[in-house]
DNA sequence: TGAGGGCTCTGCAACGATGCAGACATCATG
DNA sequence: CATGATGTCTGCATCGTTGCAGAGCCCTCA
């Protein structure tokens, strides 16, 4: 089972350990023929150094974890994604766990039994865990925190502007002439700051375009899935003056949407446009195609994985807030 | 930035770093007393161990590695999330990396400077490399292949069985009355074994049903992605004499064709029924949803898992072929 | 000729944890 | 009282690697 060591090899070849080290890395002047004689032992031992020594003694393994609630969910796959090629591209590898948006989960990351030690650094989406807890049980690696929740300035933090998003979504529908517009995914309690802030961004549209919210199209999702989006659809569609348009606080809240729509003969757009969020692959090819807000997820893994090696390797710097770009991808859900 | 080290704790405490270590592990006996004060020091310094000291000690490391092509392929989302579940419920942690179907990335894994030697185990979905290269490149970490490729046994392998999914697909399109019925996602070359075996089943359910095939219909692609079903679709519906159903071989393909037909002012599945293979959850809230063979991809997970944590800890059995189930599931892309 | 400087190569210690053998004290037993 | 068993606790060696200091050796140059 064990392959050979850098003794294994050293005794074959009569040298020191050290030497054949030398040799595995590069480092230190070897003689040319000394070099050829340790070189073909390793080949003939198809030697491979034990990284797990190697860490130790260096004191940092290459790995940075992610964590984030689903990845099953395009959005979080798609930004994995993203974070594993910038990884790479900066010699990193990337651990993944998720935690089902269970809070219990999420601490257990931060507890004394976690693994988080075999990490240089921590990449976590939090969906339950407060910011406060995260600093109480300050885990002894560098973290950066993705998207969801509002911090209060205590960690790095990479995000989309999601007041802005949401409000140039809902601008884009009220622009088209629509006059009542739902929202589908608040979540108006301590752990959806996320679904708040795109609240706040579709009244502050509706107010600079000096209209009134109406407040009973305002729709309440747990989670920010097809299916919810369906039955939230369902709900407005029930009621006796239903919307003509729906900012879905997330793609899959708007495919559910559509589905919902479509499935009670409605035209989309004609009858009702939706715009989404998140610009995942799915929506380009749903039928109609999705009108979205598209966060550039390769410049959010960007900064959060050079963020995180930053803390990693250099001093510890002041925490920053970093707000990338978004932009609003016009399809047929809005234009037929 | 380090921790505080067993060391640090046993100096304050003034006990031996044994006998902290017993205290940590709960091992070996420690009078009540003693274990309240060490126990009390180590919270005090909010000590940590050191998992890759406790690693190389150990000789394990409790991580396993899952590599597949592309981990925003919902296919593989779905799978790494079952497979961390099942790695978590053995306690084991996953980390993922992705090929993007590149046979250098693939082969990188296995060569000598790859940090497979990280890993306890390695789950592997290939897609250019070979089981000939595996054998010779011999990684030294159990290894179980998943779902792609056809593999001489060399190797443990979880998969579906293949030929039986394309077959029952086509059988119940031509069960449906169609009569020409089209493929979409052949790959006739040494790396698209997976898809040859499924073009093996829809000549299958054709013989067994005593018609021809018409193999003008057999439409090749380089990847399963939406893109390529939608423009095999426009291929198709561009023949003198274009097809009334095709079974594509995953999902993306079929929603990809979907796309194609609805844009051509096709109904689906009235003028063209369409059936995918891989269950994908994008699938179930389509318009129109979509018909498909679904594996047990918790199943393939489980399967994997505990096959390779037994290779990792028993001693080496014969590779075995593990075949997992599947079920057709009709949904309106084929009964409307 | 011998001091000094490069060039190779080596051995020891250390990273932080655990396995093992045994030290020491206490207690029961014949 | 001697013996052995039992219960606690300790120290050393070790996992496989790399950092560091220095040992030889050969060469050069005054």
């Amino acid at each position: 089972m064990a392959g050979p060591t850098l003794r294994d090899v050293a005794k074959r070849a009569n040298v020191s350990i050290r030497t054949v080290s030398n040799v595995v890395n590069g480092y230190a002047p070897v003689s040319d023929e000394l070099r050829a004689r340790v070189q073909a032992v390793l080949d003939e031992l198809d030697y491979r150094p034990n990284l797990i020594a190697r860490n130790l003694k260096q004191g940092r393994t290459g790995m940075i974890a992610l964590v984030v609630p689903e990845l099953d969910v395009p959005y979080f796959a798609e930004l994995a994604r993203e974070v594993i090629t910038a990884a790479r591209a900066r010699g990193y590898v990337v651990m993944i766990d998720q935690t089902d948006g269970d809070g219990d989960r999420e601490r257990e990351l931060l507890g004394r039994d976690s693994r988080a030690t075999m990490f240089d650094g921590l990449l976590l989406s939090p969906l339950s865990v407060s910011a406060e807890e995260l600093r109480e049980r300050g885990n002894r690696i560098p973290i950066v925190l993705l998207g969801e929740h509002i911090f209060n300035g205590s960690f790095h933090h990479v995000a989309i502007d999601n007041v802005a998003a949401a409000r140039e979504a809902t601008t884009h529908l009220l622009d088209l002439g629509r006059r009542r517009v739902a929202a589908i995914g608040d979540q108006p309690y301590a752990t959806g700051e996320t679904a708040q802030l795109r609240t706040a961004g579709y009244r502050q549209a509706h107010n600079r375009a000096g209209l009134e919210v109406h407040e009973e199209l305002v729709m309440s999702t747990p989670h920010f899935h097809r299916r919810l989006g369906a039955q939230a659809m369902e709900r407005l569609l029930a009621m006796p003056d239903p919307p003509d348009a729906v900012f879905c606080y997330n793609d899959l809240l708007a495919l559910g949407a559509i589905r919902a729509l479509i499935r009670a003969g409605r035209r989309v757009p004609d009858d009702v446009a939706v715009v989404g969020l998140d610009d995942i692959e799915e929506g380009q090819f749903s039928t109609p195609s999705l009108t979205t807000i598209a966060p550039d997820k390769g410049e959010i893994a960007r900064r959060a994985v050079n963020t995180l090696l930053e803390s990693i390797t250099g001093t510890p710097s002041a925490p920053s807030e970093i707000v990338v770009p978004h932009r609003l991808i016009v399809r047929e859900s809005t234009s037929g």
